[in-house]
DNA sequence: TTTATAGTTGACTAATTTAGTCGGGTTTCT
DNA sequence: AGAAACCCGACTAAATTAGTCAACTATAAA
């Protein structure tokens, strides 16, 4: 998985159908003005979460895109994982076992592995009716250890 | 908080000079060569961790870094933080309540503090020492429901 | 049947970020 | 003195992201 902001703007946009909460389909402009994302780079998101199964779409005059299950059925995960695609470039892809010819190269593999598994885990037990219904806060601690201020966390590029 | 492989080259390096575990400095050559990982890289790294306190410097001829404290008491987090500076270009970074006057526009600021939070609190509790021991697996989870197989995670550009 | 609406596709681009490189210093130990 | 190492800042090439644009197709209402 990889998280960027175009998987938080799928998300952005999924939750903002799923706030409709109505039968009939949403289209992307409506969307687009709502959550300020340009119309035709949903459009590219929008491919891809319809190939992903995640919205079916309904075309001509009244039509736009509807989700194809219910919101507390759809994950987050799902939805980051349609969108930000994998591309397998890693340098140790291996099993954590010996990796690159062990030595001290893949000290930390464990580590991201582990990290990876935490926010994979994270995002597969948010639905998106848990996020409209802001059911979100209070899974982790509020603050960490060490008593610094917990600023905005920020994936890819910015936020 | 930010997670780039510049995040990770740290955390990487400073592995290596904790599991040299001795007390004579570990010059940048020795880690690049070991690492992989450029040496001119690796200084402007370790401007930044040594100006985080988080390593001293030992210049002359056998010189080179050492931690500033046992590996015990450096949390990872505190790496990633060091060489991964904040920027706060964020569209709504103010506090989860109204939040760019209120509407549906941040639906899902809670959700992405919330996996911040979850990554910061991961972060914060794996020590160094903990990584070169490989003490860290099996905090989370091994499958997440779905029993989709489960890949590796990249963050900002590549593993 | 025409026409407008809306989805579909793919190519293209500008801006940003990342991951470095390079060259010149300065300090410190032998 | 001289070598080894750190220190600093400017520069750059590659990759990624975010977004634009234009042409095309399908649908439904008038």
């Amino acid at each position: 998985m990889k998280l960027t902001t175009k998987g938080r703007y799928a998300v952005q946009a999924m939750a903002d159908i799923a706030a409709a909460r109505g039968a009939e389909p949403v289209s992307l402009p409506e969307i687009a003005d709502r959550q300020g994302i340009s119309a035709g780079y949903l459009e590219q998101l929008f491919a891809k979460l319809r190939r992903a199964g995640l919205v079916d779409s309904v075309r001509g005059v009244a039509g736009g895109y509807r989700l194809a299950r219910p919101a507390g059925a759809i994950r987050i995960g799902e939805i980051v994982d349609a969108v930000d695609e994998e591309i397998h470039t890693t340098a140790c892809h291996g099993a954590a076992a010996g990796c690159q010819g062990a030595g001290a190269r893949c000290l930390t593999h464990d580590l991201w592995d582990e990290l990876g598994r935490h926010i994979e885990l994270f995002l597969s037990t948010v639905s998106l009716e848990d996020v409209i219904d802001k059911r979100v806060i209070g899974t982790a601690a509020v603050n960490a250890p060490g008593g610094r201020h917990q600023d905005d966390w920020k994936p890819g590029a910015e936020v």
